[in-house]
DNA sequence: TGTCTCATGTAATCCGTTACATGATTGG
DNA sequence: CCAATCATGTAACGGATTACATGAGACA
């Protein structure tokens, strides 16, 4: 059996903070887990629909829209369901193949590589600022404030380390660029 | 249009090192870059027939086995492919997804996740640790030297920071265990 | 003899994204 | 009036894993 997925954990969970359209839900789990999660409508839409199904969500429809919410039995499913250890996803990270292989690249190349990553860290930095402030300032729910800003600084952990790496890394694969002079004696 | 896939460019890559059978293909990628990517044998042998007909790669067969090298125009291929940026990733962490619903657990069921995560980047460290040994002696291809202890590097800063998030993150979700007796004034 | 590793491949299936289809409402 | 946002859903497609099928050689 392939993996399981773990869409209707997502979505259960945040419907344990607050009732939700569907496209409502989209919009905090970007907004919010963006970081660290993502789910598209493609998932979203048929999740609800069997969550529904199986008596963990009830839905009521105003017009256009239909609202979940989360019911009893969905609290306790989403318990188990988080307490179940994942299987660990296989990693793929696209820019540690290219630099394995730089062998393959000239410097030049090389560096865009490193820069990109740097630069990639550092958005991810400031997205990060951002969110301590939305949480500083009780924006949200303040029950969950607390574990959200633990998801905050694992981010802000893994970006500062990858510019500690990048530093690093500079230093170590790239040829030192030549000084226009020789000023060396 | 879906994500590209980058299987090619993995198979490439280890190919431009040594000429291998899909078999030995499978184990390099899983030995060596397998603290940071993975394949299957359900994406290699197809991949590899592709890539023969595209002219990147010749086989020669003995006896049950095929070797597959790369050719002038796959180094070419692989250089070019190694160049363009890839599209992102969404990021799927099933580890802070659990965290961040915290509040639907108890302090036990969290300091289990958190105890995991630890384990995870102390076992990662270890193998990343006989990883240099294997570098320092020798063992591969000195030119790969380089880049290959770059990419452990990469992972070595990575779980270093994952360890030090752990601890943060315990002195900060997980209430402060009682002490038994009653010694504050 | 039986199990393990080497070796190749395909089919089923799942997971997830993207594109498509549809339409109401709001604001410039 | 037109664009953007809100809102829901489905179909097509692609990527990747897993299971299955097959068989040789080593070695215990």
């Amino acid at each position: 059996m392939a993996r399981q997925s773990q869409t209707d954990l997502a979505v259960l969970g945040a419907l344990s903070i607050q009732p939700m359209t569907g496209y409502e839900l989209r919009q905090a789990i970007t907004d919010v887990l963006g970081h660290f999660w993502h789910e598209s409508f493609g998932q979203i839409y048929p999740c609800l629909a069997t969550l529904q199904q199986l008596g963990f969500v009830t839905s009521t429809s105003v017009d256009r829209s239909s609202t979940y919410r989360i019911t009893a039995a969905g609290r306790r499913e989403l318990t188990r369901r988080l307490r179940d250890e994942p299987e660990r996803q296989q990693p793929r990270n696209a820019t540690l193949l290219r630099v394995f292989f730089g062998a393959s690249l000239d410097d030049n190349d090389l560096a865009a590589i490193l820069d990109r990553t740097e630069l990639q860290a550092r958005e991810q930095l400031s997205t990060f600022a951002a969110a301590r402030e939305q949480i500083a300032n009780g924006e949200h729910h303040s029950v969950h404030g607390h574990y959200w800003l633990a998801t905050v600084s694992a981010g802000e952990h893994a970006a500062r380390a990858q510019l500690a790496w990048v530093n690093e890394t500079r230093a170590t694969i790239l040829a030192p660029p030549k000084s226009s002079g020789k000023d060396s004696p």
